[in-house]
DNA sequence: TAAAAGTCTTAAACTAGTTCATTTTTTTTC
DNA sequence: GAAAAAAAATGAACTAGTTTAAGACTTTTA
């Protein structure tokens, strides 16, 4: 992917929400730094302090934490057109908690801490655009955090396919199960049964 | 509690993120509307649309859906210097699929969705105060929705303890397994269990 | 302040999901 | 394109959490 396409592309997610002049689009696109990772390359690993927050342009990637017994969690898997990145560490500066790798090929926009305060002084626009899009991304983990303790996993199961019908795809069965949050051999019997249904 | 009690409390909550002027001050303050209930009055029911965001100034109230069969989950218990309300029915104006409860006589400041918009073009700054506010509620939520799925009940409920130790002696037993995700026989085991060690 | 309603506890039988072990299928790598 | 590695499927024995039921305790209400 060009550089032009990747400008338009982030360009574009960022009109959803406020509208920028030619400079302010031309400043922000200044500030961002490229990247890409191969294929089972770390974007994250756990310890480190995390520099920037990742918009996808192309790919996708699997952000998990790993518990006492070494088992991953997924907490969310991120494609073209998503934003992704640990928040937490990116704000506080402290040490993360969590592994982000490359399931694809993938190419990533960057915004270093440093850019992302002075984004805010140079284009104070884009406090609004954060602020609606923290508040649409509250709305969708405050209803997953209650699915998650209210379904089964089939239902959890069912509703992921639902929602995310083209990452369902991209992924394995395994990851899959490091998301719904149950063992890979659970998952298989799950696939199967609804599958039969 | 008086007006200029609840008003310093409101404005402390907002000077942790940004300052304001004494006009400001006014301002924000003018656009607000008092609320009271009464212990197990609805703030709010299922099918509603959300009129109002709520900071609350003394009391407790739960938050919860009903799934099909009836039962409750609750997704947050909300105390004194607490926001709630539900963001999606708000901001869509979509009904609302949750319940909103006074567990025991409250008090909240209301900012109705026309103050809300109106505030942003008054009071520009609010974006950055939102901004930052649902970036921690977002934060919180993320690290909430992979325990939720990662950790057993008992493990949930020593860090709801630990967490939220001032809420926890306000709150019944069942409703504290509404929100842990279990069924009230099995709170009482847990916390038997977990007081004996 | 009695009685009604709701909450908490305990226990036995049950189910959703785990663990462990083995085989088959698919993907990766040289 | 063969060998190695990883993912998926299957099944049996197990555990965390549910269901149902009944009795004890606490709070609410008339």
């Amino acid at each position: 992917m060009n550089h032009k396409e990747s400008h338009t592309l982030i360009l574009n997610n960022i009109s959803r929400f406020i509208d920028l002049t030619e400079l302010e689009k031309q400043k922000y696109i200044s500030l961002l730094t490229e990247i890409k990772v191969q294929k089972k390359d770390f974007l994250l690993q756990a310890g480190e302090i995390v520099k920037y927050e990742y918009f996808i342009t192309k790919g996708c990637l699997k952000v998990y934490t790993l518990d006492e017994d070494g088992a991953p969690h997924i907490s969310m898997f991120a494609i073209e057109d998503y934003w992704t990145g640990d928040l937490s560490s990116f704000m506080t500066k402290e040490p993360s908690k969590y592994y982000i790798k490359a399931t694809e090929h993938s190419e990533l926009l960057g915004i270093s801490r440093a850019n992302y305060d002075l984004l805010f002084q140079e284009i104070p626009k884009f406090e609004r655009f954060y602020r609606i899009l923290y508040q649409k991304s509250l709305i969708s983990y405050i209803r997953r955090s209650n699915h998650g303790i209210s379904l089964t996993a089939e239902e959890r199961y069912i509703e992921f396919k639902k929602k995310y019908s083209q990452t369902v795809n991209r992924i394995t069965q395994k990851d899959l199960a490091a998301y719904i949050g149950i063992t890979p051999e659970f998952m298989s019997k799950i696939i199967t049964k609804v599958n039969r249904m």
